[in-house]
DNA sequence: CCAATATAGTTGTAATCACAACTAAATGCA
DNA sequence: TGCATTTAGTTGTGATTACAACTATATTGG
């Protein structure tokens, strides 16, 4: 006769399922700015989070910014042609190193991205005004902790 | 002489920003157990939210799924193909209207699905590990208001 | 110096996705 | 009843994605 004391219910409720429920609330948080970079700056998250990598870091090769932004080197690179082609971001071949392309925004690039900075800082602020400043940090702290603590997880073991 | 004294910085810190910083952790959450139902069950989360639902609520139909899950019904109806090819899933016309489909688990699928239940419950318990029980009715409490706050912003305005 | 290895970036490819058009059945209402 | 509208689900299509293979350059160790 097995003797069944699982911890769990053998039901699991997805709605209330932490993973899922951080999948939605991100989807619906970006989605809601997405649509407002496509509609005013015809530019997809991706597009607009590699210039922004470029605002805070000028010079940065396509690596720097694949990895920073924790996206597919080949999705940047295409992201990138379009970019090029669209004359917002420039690239040089880096002088020491040819491998290595640096990449600055543009004139125009720079124009956009002064604009799309304070349209993305309002939205921040608009989300977080359901917190007060005190729930604002605990949510940060905790949104930070989870991070560092996910990737040390392994499923394996 | 333009009068500038706006309340953001010109140059936006990408990684402090919550919209990019909850993708980041979502991301990073759902890719670790992907793998393992990739791995092991030969799912994609697609693929598991939909028998996920199903476990819940059987008969569902796939406009039912789709909208709790929030994917679009093309790619509920495509994922159900192959989950209807492997006979994790089965449907039946439904008798009162001829247009829906009631789903259901199959044995099979049933089996998988409580197989894959702990592995899920055991991964968000080791997930929350970092937190106590208190911090983990606060972060439950203000993921749901954030939630429920970000649907009422509408950029436009 | 040179062969082995590592790194930056691009491209091939198949799978997945979003969005709209489409089919078929059901419903509403004059 | 009958025609317009709504709803459930599928399919077409182009864009996006993941993953691996590939090119070109740089580095390392004998």
């Amino acid at each position: 006769m097995p003797k069944r004391s699982s911890k769990h219910p053998a039901v699991l409720t997805l709605e209330r399922f932490l993973p899922y429920r951080l999948s939605i609330l991100s989807n619906r948080i970006s989605g809601i700015v997405a649509e407002t970079y496509r509609d005013k700056f015809a530019l997809s998250i991706t597009d607009w989070r590699i210039m922004a990598v470029l605002g805070e870091y000028p010079g940065a090769s396509a690596d720097e910014v694949s990895i920073k932004i924790q996206i597919e080197k080949s999705i940047v690179s295409r992201a990138l042609q379009k970019l090029l082609a669209r004359h917002l971001v420039s690239r040089e071949v880096d002088a020491s190193d040819r491998r290595r392309q640096n990449l600055t925004l543009s004139k125009t690039g720079s124009e956009i991205y002064q604009q799309v900075v304070p349209v993305s800082y309002d939205y921040e602020e608009r989300l977080q005004q359901c917190f007060n400043q005190q729930e604002r940090e605990v949510f940060d702290g905790l949104i930070d902790r989870l991070y560092e603590h996910a990737e040390s997880i392994d499923l394996e073991s």
